[in-house]
DNA sequence: TATTTCTTGACTAATTTAGTCAGAAATGCT
DNA sequence: AGCATTTCTGACTAAATTAGTCAAGAAATA
């Protein structure tokens, strides 16, 4: 029942992008070194978050990653979501999915709490937006880099 | 995000000795062929649910497993609790316990709502008791056997 | 065209999970 | 006492998953 690096990094590097990107890409290295994460690594990440419609990416110098949509869009669910492969926490909820057939369904009682653990986990992590946590992180008053690198307060 | 198996045996286990089980011992070869877990595995799980005061148990001929307190005593939460050894869903929540510690805490927004969602699945599996899946399962009509190995419907 | 940055897919190492096994210890029966 | 039965303990193994690396290619820009 423990989240994944993949899970935990990607909810922070699209953070990342949206608090520290004015607008223009942010690129990998810049967030693998603000986040202390494998740039590789974040690069495998990434491509999953592009392929479902969460990132915007541009090659080339002045390249880098975007949000595609507004940070107010896009739910720490439907990052989760892409990086864990799901949100149920057992495979049997969705069988057609994991292609993991049980057939002891009908006389299971313990698949319905785990069905609805995992909605109530789902609900929670969708009704949680990127906007929310730029608007946590400047209470914080975690530091912000512009896009020439330059770092100040609030 | 994924519950393990021990976690999904062990509350199948439980369940089954609140439901199978008439106040006397229930064996581990009972369970296992009416639950369809191996026996062996089986035994590791209920060691573990045994030193925390979850099962209680006798060796010998007609010895077996019994539930150390009463069914509505008993959480899924609690189960799960040692099955998985925690219901935390990230290490830096409880650095003290894993022995991972992260320094990046104080700058760490995503941290605070991984702490939430840990805290949410665990008032909802504290909030199930053996009992609610006890009564869960006579609704389902799930078959009951009594200790002599005779199977009846209600 | 040279450089920068993302893109793709294969590869590897470490860790965790799932499960097995042998033998010891306790209990009840005859 | 002796035997069968059942839990107890700890070590062991195999499979799967996770985390991370790497090389070569494609697009964009200056």
């Amino acid at each position: 029942m423990r989240l994944s690096t993949q899970s935990r990094y990607g909810v922070r590097a699209v953070f990342d992008i949206a608090y520290h990107g004015g607008g223009d890409g942010v690129q990998i290295k810049d967030i693998a070194r603000r986040q202390e994460i494998s740039p590789r690594y974040l690069e495998q990440i990434f491509q999953k978050l592009r392929n479902r419609g969460i990132l915007f990416s541009k090659r080339g110098p002045s390249g880098g990653y975007s949000l595609a949509k507004g940070p107010e869009e896009i739910t720490v669910g439907a990052i989760i979501r892409v990086t864990e492969g799901g949100l149920e926490i057992v495979f049997c909820v969705r069988p057609e999915k994991s292609g993991k057939h049980c057939d002891r369904i009908t006389e299971c009682v313990t698949r319905l709490i785990w069905k609805e653990a995992g909605e109530k986990l789902e609900d929670f992590f969708d009704s949680v937006t990127i906007q929310d946590l730029c608007e946590k992180a400047e209470i914080l008053g975690i530091r912000k880099e512009d896009s020439q690198g330059l770092t100040y307060y609030n």
